[in-house]
DNA sequence: ATAGTTTGCTAACACGCGTTAGTATATTAT
DNA sequence: ATAATATACTAACGCGTGTTAGCAAACTAT
């Protein structure tokens, strides 16, 4: 009889948790099935729902550990007290290093959250509002200090966080640069459309 | 009994593939289903196949109708004589039209592709890998010339593209800042990130 | 007016989906 | 060893899906 494997003493719906964000970055939320999940998972489908109460509860369970995690991070830079464009740095450097190492998560919460059913939705879309305001403050705060260019902070915003969305096809690159090159190649061009020359 | 209304000499089937594009971007493609689209329509979803052979053809309408433009454009691009960073700045703001006149399409090509079936499927990231690496040469070309920053290009095709992409939330905005503005302050942040500070 | 063509309708199909009920087999605790 | 619990299995359900067949209505051309 298969049984769900566990190691590093997690959890058997972490383990279908983890495979579940692999399935769907693959293949989207709808499109992937029950039936896909258990087999990646290898056991029968029925058998999954021993450990979750639906498929939307695994959408639930990545969409709000990413997002408890970046909110974690935004209450963190807040407190520190260094210069704005050093905080625009901090998250950016997060959100990439997010990007790489929970990449499936990151990727799946980003795009496939549409699919998550209310209370849950507004909740998760309240929580990036949220997200996106603290970022666009911090920007303007650094546009006052003459740090940064004067531009419209919310766009800045958008763009900084969807540029970081990009390493979603660098992650299925076969030529791919080393993580931590990418990383300054992307803070350089980033902060660098940031701050005003001197 | 109900008919589908065209203008502006357009034919049924277009008027479908634009009401598909809408019903796409909202729900993704394997959500929406052809009673949606059929309703959205204004006609019952049989009705539909007399205009179209499959729901996978309209997600193929609107993503090489995208990929035809953006190629064309490239050709275009390429063979004006003008530096490379004008040649970026060229290839930005017609990403940023296409996204704010065509966003429906534009957005559903670059999210739903993964769901075209072979040889489309195929066809399609050729496509895409092919413009990225002639964005990629055009970036090489000016950090050759030192216009632009030692960095990796591909990479900054990457953010570039992306970035843009970003307009989506944009678009959806409900304090949004005016279309050419908009550019105006994508143009300053992206170039801005690439051009050697003098 | 009539014939031909385009377009829409109703009804139905085969299929895959998420999920549940009921039961068997492991594992853990006494 | 025995009881209790956790986990997996088979079978099946109701439902929504994309699509087709066959027929009716509307437009177009003669």
């Amino acid at each position: 009889m298969a049984r769900i494997k566990i190691e590093n003493n997690s959890s058997r719906k972490e383990v279908i948790v983890t495979k579940a964000a692999a399935l769907f970055r693959e293949k989207g939320f709808k499109a992937a099935s029950m039936r896909d999940l258990a087999e990646s998972v290898g056991v029968e489908a029925a058998s999954l729902y021993n450990h979750i109460k639906s498929k939307t509860e695994l959408l639930h369970e990545i969409c709000f550990g990413v997002a408890n995690r970046f909110m974690h991070k935004m209450d963190e830079v807040e407190a520190q007290s260094i210069s704005s464009i050093q905080k625009v740095e901090a998250l950016i450097r997060f959100h990439i290093d997010e990007m790489v190492n929970h990449y499936e998560e990151v990727y799946v919460s980003d795009r496939e959250w549409k699919h998550l059913s209310d209370p849950f939705l507004s909740n998760f879309q309240n929580q990036r509002r949220m997200y996106r305001k603290r970022f666009a403050a911090i920007i303007e705060d650094g546009i006052r200090n003459k740090e940064i260019k004067k531009i419209d902070a919310p766009t800045a915003v958008l763009i900084l966080l969807h540029a970081i969305g990009g390493i979603e096809s660098w992650h299925r690159s076969t030529q791919k640069i080393n993580a931590s090159n990418l990383t300054e190649n992307m803070v350089t061009m980033l902060v660098g459309g940031l701050v005003v020359s001197k």
